[in-house]
DNA sequence: AATTGATTTGCGACTCAATTGCATCTGCAA
DNA sequence: TTGCAGATGCAATTGAGTCGCAAATCAATT
């Protein structure tokens, strides 16, 4: 079954409780709405999706979205249209859970521009850093097809 | 001896006339100016320093800045901050030619916010891609303390 | 050297994602 | 039930980047 808004609000509402941090109608609903997405949304897909089930103000929206990143349970993503697009930490387009937090690999279709999060990432990076640089944080993003447009 | 805006038109000049395009005052000043940078420059860092030299209108420098990434001499790196910032396609921190095609390999300093090119990328992802996508270009961004700020 | 015509530049106005200030409201604990 | 820190709504603002158009500039040709 796919996941919906409304199917997703129970969950939200629990893994909102989990942080210890207060629990508000719209926390629970931009948070349903981002685990009924399988892939990355923007901040005004977010305001779109809301509108039919939870109409809220825009900043609203910005301000639970940048609190969702800040709790750790969603993560953003810089678009090539310079917009940010926002995903849940664990979600990935297998469904599997996430294992690894080390790194972010990003998946951006060039045909119907949505982004997914892959796993599998290995710790090994094809890469070598000059002497004296110090890497902490790595972010990985393809382009191109995504089996839906291939 | 560092590179410097000066010691670089002449180097500019020529860069440009390669492209068979038009050679034109900022055309050659908004590339010396990225040829005498070592790292990512912003499109303000680039109006700033030519303000200088050859001060010219923001909008011309978009433009310029635009299309030297068309011509394939300059390319543009995403920001974390919602910020286009621009770097010559051959530069690297160690002054290296570019050798390898897994597309850009980039390193963002934490402390000083530049951002470097960086090269021995090999072509070996450490990413799977799930089944039915298809990869078409890759970006790898790195976070972390340049050997400056180390 | 002057003419010409296509490109490029400068300027102003504009777009749009994101942010800020502040008054009001609300979740939660005492 | 009440108090209040924290969250929300609304209006105004910021700032990167873009667009339209008239004026300037490059370079090919006479």
């Amino acid at each position: 079954m796919k996941p919906t808004y409304l199917t997703r609000i129970p969950a939200a509402e629990a893994h909102i409780r989990a942080t210890g941090e207060r629990l508000t109608q719209p926390r629970v609903a931009v948070l349903a709405t981002l685990m009924a997405a399988d892939h990355a949304i923007s901040h005004l897909d977010a305001v779109d999706a809301l509108a039919k089930h939870h109409p809220m103000d825009r900043v609203t929206v910005y301000r639970v979205l940048e609190w969702l990143v800040s709790m750790g349970i969603a993560h953003r993503i810089a678009g090539d249209d310079r917009v940010w697009r926002f995903m849940l930490t664990a979600a990935k387009p297998n469904g599997k859970a996430n294992t690894q937090h080390l790194q972010h690999a990003h998946f951006t279709c060039n045909d119907c521009g949505q982004t997914f999060c892959l796993d599998e990432v290995s710790p090994k990076l094809p890469v070598k850093v000059p002497a004296g640089f110090k890497t902490i944080d790595v972010d990985l993003k393809l382009r191109g097809q995504c089996a839906h447009c291939a």
